[in-house]
DNA sequence: GGACGGACCGACCGATCGGTCGGGTGACAT
DNA sequence: ATGTCACCCGACCGATCGGTCGGTCCGTCC
């Protein structure tokens, strides 16, 4: 299929074949992770011989850090995005969780496979440069938001509290909901992108992240 | 090695290899996952030979589940006994949620098997009995708590919600930070179970969840 | 004593794994 | 015309995968 595509210049519009390698590696790579994905399989989805991934990236593991350093670099981007717009810190930290919950929602892929490179240690043994890429974009994104909360809290905004562990809470609570699939799906009636589960989900966060859950005794 | 322990009764305090089969298995998916374990090196790390396993387990996936399975069955009884303290709902919800946080820190293999079960689809393709009590399991640890939030939120001492999505929420906040593994310990300076750092996560938790993150602007 | 069955084992099976190798093809520069 | 290079392929490699098989050992029951 796509007879003449491959030419040495790409075709305007068309994603090159690392990139098709890329997205259908993310694809299944977030369904079934890392051990749990053959090469022939990528391969036969792109639609090449599994000996053409070779061409590409050097062995699986440089597949699985390439993967994990775009997905990365997608969400510092946004993140970037969302704490440059203005107002206090506190309305920027609430619209950058804002804005991650609503990414990640709409690419359930990228949560699944963020938390896994997060919580999984051993995944990959070497160091090699693509994976130094993926975790200077984490330490990137980490030091962003540890940024904007320390505005917040010496502004007064946003209470005091330690902010590394805090941080730990914080990505849990945003990168999980999106990552959950079937347990999602039965827990609330539906998918979690539909758009009223969507919208239940962002006001849930965000009111937990500003009010908490525990009404405050007055008086 | 270990020679005469194969009575058919089973000494006294010592773990049937059932058991023992169950506790590294349980170590090593909770490392490296599903497809990443193979059922050599469970049997290795038991002391047994490989084919020994399918004495005590039909096959790999049925393994698994039984992992899953006892893991859900220790949570479900924790926050059964955590639940039935007295206090108002919005106490015992909070002193449930802290409890639980103490109790996967202290098994991150759990938390991590856990999330794991929660975000994977297709891990297991089917519908083994054991699969069946997990997934019942998760369920009544879900009403449970759905209970309690609904009870709260009856009685005023926990502000109006969606349960269910908040729930989904809850699971990401307190599951995550347990089974964080590398990344936990290098966004805090150390182990998330060291008794400092746990100390501080768990403060943290339960601040947001009473208090949230955004200080109330007054008047 | 003899049959039985639970626990365990080594040897082996077909399938699949990640990765290599030699070669083919077409665009392009010389 | 020739050489080069990016890209792609099928065939093949050793290793490992989950799982099976026949058989051993030993305590229990009749």
């Amino acid at each position: 299929m796509g007879a003449g595509s491959s030419t040495v210049a790409v075709r305007a519009g068309e994603p090159s074949s690392r990139e098709r390698i890329l997205d259908a590696a993310e694809d299944l790579f977030a369904r079934r992770g890392y051990a749990g994905v053959g090469l022939r399989e990528v391969a036969e989805d792109v639609g090449l011989g599994k000996s053409s991934l070779f061409h590409h990236f050097p062995n699986k593991p440089e597949l699985y850090a390439a993967v994990c350093a775009r997905i990365l670099e997608r969400i510092d981007a946004g993140v970037a995005r969302s704490l440059a717009r203005s107002g206090s810190a506190a309305e920027r930290f609430l619209g950058a969780i804002d804005d991650l919950v609503l990414a990640l929602s709409r690419r359930p892929g990228d949560a699944r496979i963020l938390l896994r490179s997060l919580f999984e240690d051993d995944d990959l043994p070497g160091e090699s440069a693509e994976q130094k890429r993926g975790e200077a974009f984490v330490k990137r994104i980490v030091s962003r938001v540890e940024a904007v909360l320390g505005e917040g809290m010496a502004a007064g905004g946003i209470r005091r509290a330690s902010p590394r562990p805090l941080l730990l809470l914080v990505v849990g609570l945003v990168v999980f909901p999106a990552a959950s699939g079937e347990f999602g799906e039965e827990l609330i009636g539906g998918a979690v992108q539909a758009p009223q589960n969507l919208a239940l989900i962002r006001e849930e966060t965000r009111r937990l992240l500003a009010q908490g859950l525990v009404i405050p005794i007055v008086g």
